[in-house]
DNA sequence: ACTATCGGATAGTGCTACTATCCGATAGTG
DNA sequence: CACTATCGGATAGTAGCACTATCCGATAGT
């Protein structure tokens, strides 16, 4: 907690006394928040400070805070290597064909042709349909994302929630595909009892 | 490389000489796959060796190798706190709710309850309609997967699937979300220009 | 006055994922 | 057949990250 006050995530709490300081609920919110990014959303020190910097900043632009959003994500912890042009490529038509705007540097494309470089190293070429599920699936998730977003009305609490929402939204469905896996493979391999 | 096969990762290559050592095509296949599973996949070089030891168990039963690639996801490089027991059985309803089987110890549970915290620290408590949005993208992605599974033959190939798929499906949704994300701030924020 | 506690600063720790160096032996070369 | 260059293997060292422990001076309470 002092390391988190000395590394800029936690500001000082109030001066009560020379020697005192008092911590509020909205401490105790934010102590809750960091562990949040760190443990749950993998973010590294550095990169959660980012992002409570941006979320701090209360005058930038929204556009501008939800990239820091995106950019802390992309740091990662292990250096990562360059994804194949065609494993881009193939990321880049199915983005295209279904008619979403982007432009040519996010950093999601390459995050996704790496994971499409991966499956091959198994011989797994993903086919259309494939992928054509994962991206209809994160464009419903990215749906969601904005219309929890419109349901906030502060210009603050939009910029938290797109920053946070951004970050654990990962997670989230991380752990839900990974009970939908487990309802799946009952079915698929009969012999455990369910439930 | 050395190192890698010191950790148990990589296997040693055929001796054609007492100091000389060749490495075929399906070393550099396993090179690949190890740098998939830890850089894109994020696995630890611990929790890579369990993954390809069982990917080279050819003899166990499927449902236990598929296990192990759910038991290395979860095995973080952070520590992870508990999350609250709210969350928890939000998690549950949503999920009993869609009628899929799982067992309660299922740490996609968890994982996704811990995101749930970290959204209720800067209050925004998840409607039921952002976790159906999550859990039903969540449910189409696993349906994909399992397909995938299917349209492999030999059991060598369908276990390399599984394992691989399930870590490396995550930051394919992640990286695709990210992109939707990007499109969908584009009809938002129609400040800057397109593409 | 006296001690106990507090905040703040500095230095140290444990872990992970590598990287560098050394060494003895063999492969290739004249 | 000698000589050097290279290779695999083993051991030790490194860098970065996320903390954690210790010290210190000052003030709060008795």
């Amino acid at each position: 907690m002092k390391y988190y006050q000395r590394e800029g995530l936690l500001p000082a709490g109030e001066r009560t006394a020379p020697n005192q300081v008092a911590y509020s609920g909205e401490h105790v919110q934010r102590v809750r928040l960091i562990r949040a990014l760190l443990e749950t959303g993998g973010l590294s020190i550095a990169a959660a400070k980012d992002v409570i910097s941006a979320l701090d900043a209360s005058d930038a632009p929204l556009s501008e805070t939800f990239e820091v959003a995106q950019h802390a994500m992309s740091t990662p912890r292990t250096k990562e290597s360059e994804p194949s042009e065609s494993a881009r490529a193939r990321v880049a038509a199915i983005v295209v064909s279904r008619g979403w705007a982007f432009s040519a540097d996010n950093p999601g494309i390459d995050a996704a042709a790496r994971a499409l470089d991966g499956l091959s190293a198994i011989g797994f070429d993903a086919p259309d349909a494939y992928l054509e599920a994962y991206a209809s699936a994160a464009a419903s998730a990215a749906a969601a994302d904005l219309r929890a977003l419109s349901e906030r009305t502060s210009r603050d609490a939009i910029a938290e929630l797109m920053v946070v929402g951004t970050v654990l939204g990962d997670p989230l469905f991380a752990g839900l595909r990974r009970v939908a896996h487990e309802d799946a493979t009952h079915e698929m391999f009969a012999t455990q009892s369910p439930k």
